[in-house]
DNA sequence: TTATCGATTCTCT
DNA sequence: GAGAATCGATAAA
């Protein structure tokens, strides 16, 4: 995985990186999951059309100023006062464009993650592909936060991001979850996911979305 | 399985 | 002060 690879606007870049893994070590030891859905946000200085669901649409202001930072670093946001959800920042330094990792499938560090996401609810544990469905709990899971891992290099310790071995071919795509208007409805097919995947969140329209969109799916 | 709703606090206007 | 790139519990089917 080289800086590259993050120069091109999410849009691009997002798709690419389903099934991908990305290891984040801490103290408390090591947790990787493998990606299966993400989301494109493009903001200021990006091609194509006006984003406005991104919260970098329009300038930089405190919150989202390491969307503007260098590419193949981390963007996270504090979110519903209750969760953080992480980004990878794409295009170049000064332009705005990230994409949301928003679940994933954990395949190391298992009980850590399981601990993290507190976990055991009377006996009965958290089933395995709940604990990284939807990016608060991706975050959680990943021991990820705002203080610490904003704005750091993703192609440094403590991370470690690969892509896959053998690429996925088909990919489904469809409305971003939890967006208001039309940056959430069929204009903006910019969530990607892996076909059949359990670990993909459940799909929840924005607020003003249409209800009704069908899935597309496509082959890369 | 899908739908609805409350919790909780940060950020920007 | 409004709204938010959410989650989990609960209810209904």
């Amino acid at each position: 995985m080289d800086r590259e690879f993050f120069t091109p606007p999410a849009l691009e870049a997002a798709p690419r990186l389903l099934s991908a893994t990305l290891r984040v070590d801490s103290d408390a030891g090591a947790v990787t999951v493998r990606i299966t859905e993400v989301e494109a946000y493009h903001g200021v200085g990006t091609p194509g059309p006006y984003d406005p669901g991104s919260h970098s649409k329009d300038r930089r202001t405190e919150r989202n100023a390491s969307m503007f930072g260098p590419p193949g670093h981390a963007y996270v946001y504090f979110s519903y006062g209750m969760h953080f959800a992480i980004n990878l920042v794409c295009s170049p330094e000064g332009t705005a464009s990230g994409v949301l990792l928003r679940a994933g499938e954990i395949i190391e560090g298992h009980s850590l993650a399981e601990a993290r996401r507190s976990v055991r609810r009377e006996g009965s544990p958290i089933k395995h592909r709940m604990l990284a469905r939807g990016p608060g709990n991706l975050a959680q899971a990943l021991g990820i936060t705002r203080e610490v891992h904003d704005g750091r290099d993703l192609l440094a310790a403590p991370f470690e991001i690969r892509l896959a071995s053998s690429p996925i071919i088909e990919v489904a795509a469809g409305p971003r979850v939890g967006v208001a208007g039309v940056a959430g409805g069929p204009a903006f097919p910019w969530r990607f996911w892996i076909p059949g995947d359990r670990t993909v969140s459940a799909f929840r329209p924005g607020r003003g979305a249409p209800r009704t969109t069908p899935d597309d799916s496509r082959t890369l």
